[in-house]
RNA sequence: GGGCCGUUAGCUCAGCCUGGUAGAGCAGAGGACUUUUAAUCCUUGUGUCGCAGGUUCGAAUCCUGCACGGCUCACCA
């Protein structure tokens, strides 16, 4: 179906037409001005700097007064995001990279001749225009340039939602109308971008995020690389996965829910320390905190355990604190809560942090059918919620209910439950339990690491425990993994981490939507 | 999947309770204006009121179903 042009379109369409029959692209290849770019931002700063330069405070206020400004020719370009058109002069704010810079055009010897200024009052908010000119300060205070030559660079034909702004006394800025719809601003992403700057620092805080997770790692001797999104095997995970075919070869291919299982090989292999950035696949349910693909950093260590990650973890999140909320000192706010990403984090034992929030301590109830007696007498859950679940599962239900939305300040919990475990090293000396920890901030889980189990033998009794278990979310045996292992795997920890969620916690943002440039959506129509 | 709320002009919203087939601001169009900044002043157009049924002489409005979305609960170790 093609687009049906709105009225405003038709008036753009056919304005279209009119700059083509006078000889000019709308759509030019290149710019005119390049080499004499300067960013909006550094030209405000350029401009307030030459004022301050004038000896007097009288000359400083004359300057603005006759508006002669510099004598330095520069240019800038972006996108018309505001107008203000009068008979033979007119005001246009354009919005590059960087910010905003305002420009004047007028009829006269110092600007545009009148041809020119015509078709720079007809231009469109939505346009992107060069301009070229010297900078100089209005009466009222506004860095701006005085356009000598412009061009267009591409003309808007849809109108985009573009919100007027009034700038407050105490110095914010005070939007009108702004794009707000939630489910237009991720379907149209572009538009939402485009008019909405802070959107855009949400992805740029994303991408400082990962940098300096790649960066702490690097330094730390940890080799980045890719393993295959497309698995003949899943696992790695408690998850659903995306099935997909490979024509060719028939064969069914599964979206990796996990790079735990490959990363893991390249121990074996002799690579020592290893990280992968990447997107995780789950067929599962959507909310605030779950999309289908998401993205994930999990790192493996040779001769470190579950305490040893704990440290780096510790002090790999301090260093992406202070390097992104810098301007806070690593402090951020998140669901309303003030929290401090360089303290120290709290170390409890799952069995404490259920003991204190629950008022159960699961380890006086040995086995399945004890604990889910008790959680039932204690009416901590209904019986039809404890049907069916194992002791582990129990376990982290309660932790689900009663603990994690306690968790504000970075926090990690440790010695989990074996059977939600499958990948993790035994506790010496207790068998239920595992060398893992979570973290937890700000009320959601951010982290998981164990002590990766090493032990061919006992790895092939977890898989045989988990298919037994008849859970479709359990995970398939995977023969060459346990080959790998075989060859014999060096002791080590291993961690993984949501990047949404951590951007979510560094941006305040409560949705993973806000932090995902296309969040998945049902389809349009 | 459940509950609640929403869907009206390009954007932000009012109108719905109490039915008489639609309004405001901004954006747009025409005019005035050579330092404006939510520019101002005059004139002016704009809609399958999410979709489909039903009730009614008459539905944006009441009823039912559906779609999409938001929040939330469940699920997601």
């Amino acid at each position: 179906m093609s687009h049906q042009y709105t009225e405003v379109e038709r008036d753009r369409l056919a304005k279209l037409d009119r700059i083509k029959a006078a000889g000019i692209d709308p759509y030019p290849p290149r710019t005119r001005f390049g080499d004499l770019r300067l960013m909006a931002a550094e030209a405000s700063r350029r401009i307030l700097a030459w004022q301050a330069t004038l000896p007097e405070q009288a000359d400083q206020e004359r300057a603005t007064t006759l508006h002669t400004g510099d004598s330095s020719v520069c240019a800038v370009m972006g996108r018309i995001v505001a107008r203000r058109v009068m008979g033979k002069a007119s005001f246009v704010s354009i919005e590059d990279g960087s910010g905003r810079l305002q420009l004047y055009a007028r009829v006269g010897p110092d600007s545009v001749d009148a041809a020119s200024f015509e078709r720079f009052r007809d231009l469109d908010l939505g346009d992107f225009i060069e301009a070229k000119g010297n900078l100089f300060i209005t009466k009222t205070g506004e860095p701006t340039l005085r356009v000598a030559d412009w061009s267009l660079l591409s003309k808007s034909i849809s109108p985009l939602p573009i919100a007027k702004e009034e700038k407050q006394p105490d110095g914010s800025v005070k939007r009108y109308s702004a794009f707000t719809d939630p489910e237009s601003r991720y379907r149209q992403r572009y538009a939402d971008l485009a008019v909405n700057p802070e959107v855009r620092e949400i992805f740029r805080m994303r991408a400082r995020i990962i940098r300096a997770l790649r960066e702490f790692l690097d330094s730390r001797g940890f080799l980045e690389v890719e393993t295959p999104i497309l698995q003949p095997i899943y696992g790695g995970a408690a998850a659903r996965p995306f099935i997909t075919h490979h024509n060719q070869l028939d064969q069914d291919l599964y979206l990796r829910i996990s790079f735990e299982l490959y990363l893991k090989r390249l121990l074996v292999g002799g690579i020592e320390r290893v990280y992968e950035i990447g997107r995780d696949f789950r067929n599962e349910g959507v909310s605030f905190k779950h999309n289908p693909e998401f993205t994930q950093l999990e790192f493996y260590a040779a001769y470190m355990d579950v305490f040893s990650v704990m440290d780096l973890t510790e002090e790999m999140m301090q260093t992406v604190a202070r390097e992104v909320l810098a301007a806070t000192g690593g402090k951020t706010r998140f669901r309303g809560h003030e929290i401090d990403l360089t303290q120290p984090w709290q170390r409890i034992k799952l069995r404490d942090a259920i003991l204190q929030h629950a008022e159960i301590d699961y380890a006086e109830f040995p086995d399945r059918d004890s604990l889910a007696a008790a959680i039932i007498a204690q009416k901590l859950m209904p019986p039809e919620v404890v049907t069916g679940k194992t002791r582990g599962k129990l376990i982290d239900g309660l932790l689900g209910d009663f603990v994690e939305k306690n968790l504000i300040q970075p926090t990690f919990l440790y010695d989990y439950p074996r059977d939600i475990s499958p990948l993790a090293k035994s506790k010496a000396g207790d068998p239920a339990t595992v060398e893992r920890f979570e973290g937890f901030v700000g009320g959601i889980e951010l982290c998981n690491a164990f002590s990766e189990l090493n032990d061919p033998l006992d790895q092939e009794q977890r898989f045989l425990e988990e298919m037994r278990g008849g859970d479709d979310e359990a995970q398939p045996m995977d023969e060459d993994y346990l080959r790998a292992m075989r060859y014999g795997m060096p002791p080590n920890g291993g961690f993984g981490m949501g990047i949404d969620r951590l951007t979510m916690l560094l941006t305040n943002n409560d949705s993973i939507r806000e932090v995902l440039l296309f969040p998945h959506l049902r389809k349009e129509e």
